[in-house]
DNA sequence: GGCGGTAAGTTAACACTGTTAACTGAACAC
DNA sequence: GTGTTCAGTTAACAGTGTTAACTTACCGCC
């Protein structure tokens, strides 16, 4: 009775062929540049036969967008982190960063896109909160650590609040070097500078005393 | 010899109802939503009518974006400014939020859209760096202040990145709030609590003497 | 061994999109 | 009156996402 199984792995092949060939394209050309019927040459297929898998272009791009977030959460858990609150603040913030910088395209469909709203599934409900797969609840995580050690001034105790401002920050350095690093309108200075810089400014703005901000 | 004046007037009025049509498209529907077809539709001209004006969709929605940009630059002027530079740049930022969450449409085609890259031209470079017409301009105009009036800290001396570092946190705030607000995967805090939070935090974070921030 | 059903994958088509080439027709200069 | 200019038109091209109807290979079962 090993049929209904291979032919589900099979079926979780061609799944996962399409999701590579839409990566692939994804990366170079961005989500207006890929059309489903470029995705089904690259794997030698009609176009029509994506739509087996997917109900539409939408959620072809969601579900590799759902393996961004997870790839991003990854990131945060591998790199070693400092025994410091404010430090590790720091140190996600250039991990998120440099993800942004290596991946714009994801970045830009991930976190500079509107996309219509979508019911939370099961899948999803088992990640959300969860720092080890969810990069947000990790970035909470950190801040709670820091509000716990009784870094932050006394006044900021609301960790999502404070999680929503420091993701914005660094959130606006890279979206805005995304979306208009090439514009001669503004003399920009190195995206590292703007990083770097920005992380000092917040985290010496949300410190009870400035100087511990190394 | 006023035949010429006239065709030309003619000419530049046809164009503005081109605009003003595409702008109310624009408006509700977003950049992906406008097409030329509907745009000739509401103005009863024939969709090809639009290229004798406009060489793309690309370059009509970028004369549509440098007048939002003007636009941007009068708010700034019309809203009266405190003398304090830092409380100045407060209200600076206060100021660019209400346009991100008054015109989300524009503000996403104006910061968070890829274009492909554009020589200024004449008119451009009228513009460019005249505070009164340029938005960024106004706001490094801003931080020149404060740096002059050694509000600052002392090492902090590039107007340049100060303003880069400023405008990236507001519009971090703006941009997820635009591309993600309706995500039920956090638990966002109001938008105006976030921008307030914003301006506290950076403008302690590069100030001189934090207890100055009002 | 042949029958029937399941479902992956196909072809053809629809309703769109931005954009170009060739054309019309009215207003103007001479 | 003739010729030219040019705003605006029609028809078409190549592309898009997506649907409906079809083929066809495979599997379980009698």
């Amino acid at each position: 009775m090993g049929v209904k199984e291979r032919r589900e792995r099979e079926k979780s092949e061609t799944r996962d062929k399409i999701l590579d060939a839409a990566r692939e394209l994804f990366v170079t050309e961005g989500y207006e540049g890929v059309s489903m019927r470029k995705v089904a040459e690259k794997i030698e297929y009609s176009p029509t036969a994506i739509y087996v898998y997917f109900a539409d272009k939408q959620e072809l791009f969601h579900e590799l967008c759902q393996q961004d977030y997870a790839r991003l959460a990854e990131v945060f858990q591998s790199s070693e982190m400092s025994t410091d609150p404010i430090e590790r603040l720091k140190q996600t913030g250039r991990a998120y960063t440099e993800f942004g910088v290596r991946y714009p395209n994801h970045y830009k469909f991930m976190f500079m896109t509107t996309h219509p709203p979508h019911e939370p599934d099961q899948e999803d409900r088992e990640v959300m909160g969860n720092p080890e797969v969810d990069a947000y609840a990790f970035l909470k995580w950190g801040v709670e650590q820091a509000i716990d050690a009784g870094r932050f001034r006394e006044e900021l105790q609301d960790a999502e609040l404070i999680s929503q401002t420091l993701w914005a920050s660094v959130h606006g350095v890279i979206a805005l070097n995304i979306a208009k690093c090439s514009d001669p309108w503004v003399d920009w200075r190195p995206l590292e500078e703007r990083a770097e810089m920005m992380l000092d400014v917040t985290l010496r703005g949300l410190v009870r005393n400035p100087g511990e901000v190394t």
